[in-house]
DNA sequence: CTCAAACTCA
């Protein structure tokens, strides 16, 4: 066996206190291993020069750059003076670990240590109560920056702009933002604002706020970091048409091409709006995709259940060496559940570790028990949901998908053991209440499904309303079940409308009724509709109608919906699709469904 | 020539 080359080793540099720091800085500059950042150490202590304040400090930086905080903090408390910046170093190194609760420990030490802060340790500790989503912490460490008198420097604000954003506090990030003065807002201050903005499902008024500092003419060009979270506010909003316009501002500045992080964006915004077929160009474009960029896509492909363009672009992925990811693969889940292939589902869930070395998380076993759940092997997805290890908000969820699927396939038996594990969280009783009442409505139970729904009421638990939405010319217009005031002078038109069509459904065999109130009918939707025993026109059929008036012929009619279609608006809108001859799409709770000539995308099955 | 802020996928 012959060794491997070694390289010729560099001569020792020689120390001597007056070249000291350049030539340590010198050695520490490219190294961000532990081992050489150590050997240099290591050297230092050999040659027994004295160490500066300086020195240490580049030694503690340089630590902290590779990771190495207990080696770092043993420097630091070996140190026979600290200054303001070894005791930022050391929190900042906290903070890049992903340790931020050490960095506001090592905050509270230095105020003990009577060292003042500077403008970078308040930033920092900003950035640590950030990570830890803590506005209390925060706002201990803005009122600092206020007594310091640096809560308007650029950078601290820009950091409590951030800090309040990710602990939820939105309008304290505004009030940072606004107590700005205008030149000390920079491109990262704006950014940072519309990030919260976009975060925080706030989507409208980041598009406001975008608005306002292209028409202000004063103010940073836009960069990607804006353009990414406006084009995400976009999608999290479902507003197409300025989505559409935000993608030509994109193009226009230059980020088109080689922005990754902007395309997912639009691939993830066309494909919540309705439009998968720009999802797809805006994809093909991406030179090399990663893992990020074919996750963005595949799910978009599920949502629309193009199954087998799921699937391919899996295998495409993997064939060019991009490691799928657990996000990935739930998006790939997602896809078979859509398409009701639900064997092929479960061998990823089963060979995801061994294949790909993912281990399966609690959202791969939820889907796994929608997936099995809808196709009505109840028996198996009761199986896998007690065999998952499952908690909180996820088996909230996955208990919420079985209950549902008891509805659908008609098992009362089974209804009442979810319903029960429901139950026992305290969130969202409505939501399970509803499906609860629904089970016995489906099983003929009309009794047992009244009770609920009077229990409800006694108890005064609501239940969000469904509603939908159409945006026509940049305006969204709401509609709520058997409410049609939404289409202004319009209303009449609509109603007028949806009777002729519900006279030419009949026609064609329909048997239903589009308009009329039906009595107890809330027990048998997805729990649209207000006053639970005198229900109207679903809120997508108002949508449909006031869409077929304005829309202009030849466009696709895109309708949003917060809820779950029920069984009779799909078949409507198929009906109403082969009679007027137009395309529809209509975005569900967790999927799109696109009416074409009679039938649906979906195949029927979702 | 040591310490600081913003972005994308279910």
């Amino acid at each position: 066996m012959t060794q491997p080359l070694q390289p010729v080793p560099m001569a020792a540099p020689s120390f001597s206190t007056t070249t000291l720091t350049p030539v340590l800085i010198h050695l520490l500059r490219g190294a961000s291993d532990l081992a050489s950042v150590a050997a240099t150490h290591a050297k230092l202590l050999k040659a027994g020069v004295a160490s500066t304040l300086a020195s240490s400090n580049h030694l503690l930086a340089a630590y902290c750059r590779c990771g190495a905080m207990s080696r770092a903090r043993d420097l630091f408390y070996g140190m026979q003076d600290r200054d303001v910046i070894s005791w930022t170093t050391l929190m900042s190194g906290y903070t890049a670990s992903g340790r931020p609760r050490e960095a506001v420990s090592v905050l509270r030490a230095m105020e003990f240590s009577g060292v003042q802060p500077n403008v970078v340790t308040l930033s920092t500790a900003a950035s640590a109560c950030a990570r830890l989503a803590d506005a209390g912490l925060g706002k201990q460490v803005h009122a600092r920056a206020e007594v310091a008198g640096c809560a308007r420097d650029t950078i601290v604000s820009t950091a409590l702009v951030d800090m309040y954003g990710k602990a939820g506090h939105v309008d304290d990030s505004r009030a940072v933002f606004d107590g700005m003065a205008a030149p000390t807002r920079n491109a990262v201050s704006w950014g940072a604002m519309l990030a919260v903005y976009a975060q925080n499902a706030l989507g409208n008024e980041a598009i406001q706020l975008f608005a306002e500092l292209r028409t202000s003419g004063s103010g940073p060009a836009p960069n990607h970091f804006m353009l990414s979270s406006v084009v995400s506010a976009c999608a999290s909003v479902v507003r197409l048409s300025i989505g559409k316009c935000v993608h030509g501002a994109v193009l226009r500045l230059g980020h088109g091409s080689n922005d990754t992080v902007i395309a997912v964006a639009l691939v993830d915004m066309y494909s919540k709006c309705g439009c998968y077929e720009y999802s797809r160009k805006v994809f093909d474009r991406i030179e090399q995709p990663s893992v990020i960029p074919y996750t963005s896509i595949i799910v978009a492909a599920a949502k629309y259940g193009h199954v087998r363009c799921a699937l391919a672009l899996l295998g495409e992925m993997v064939d060019r060496g991009v490691q799928p990811n657990d996000v990935t693969l739930l998006g790939v889940m997602h896809a078979c559940s859509h398409s009701g292939l639900v064997d092929t589902g479960l061998q990823f869930l089963h060979s995801m570790q061994s294949k790909y070395g993912i281990a399966p998380c609690p959202s791969h076993y939820t889907c796994a028990v929608d997936m099995l759940g809808r196709a009505g092997r109840l028996e198996e997805a009761f199986g896998l949901a007690k065999e998952a290890q499952v908690e909180g908000n996820e088996a909230l969820l996955l208990w919420n998908s079985l209950l549902s699927a008891c509805r659908t396939h008609k098992r009362l038996d089974l209804a009442t053991l979810a319903g029960q594990r429901v139950s026992e969280f305290k969130q969202d009783v409505a939501g399970g209440l509803v499906l609860m009442s629904n089970a016995y409505a489906s099983a003929g139970q009309t009794d047992n499904a009244a009770a609920v729904w009077s229990s409800m009421r006694q108890r005064g638990i609501q239940k969000d309303p469904g509603c939908s939405w159409i945006e026509v010319k940049d305006i969204p217009y709401v509609f709520y079940a058997g409410v049609v005031s939404c289409a202004g002078a319009r209303a009449d038109e609509v109603l007028m409308l949806l009777d002729e069509l519900e006279y030419k459904m009949r026609e064609k065999g329909y048997k239903g009724r589009l308009g009329s109130a039906r009595v107890f009918d809330a027990l048998e939707d997805d729990g649209d509709g207000g006053k639970g025993v005198m229900v109207g026109v679903h809120s997508e059929i108002l949508a449909l109608g006031f869409g077929l008036l304005v829309v202009p012929k030849g466009m696709t009619i895109r309708v949003m919906k917060n809820l779950r279609m029920c069984c009779d608006c799909h078949e409507t809108f198929k009906l109403i699709s082969g009679i007027v001859e137009r395309e529809f799409v209509v975005r569900d709770l967790n999927r799109f469904h696109h009416f074409k000539m009679g039938s649906c995308s979906c195949n029927d099955y979702w």
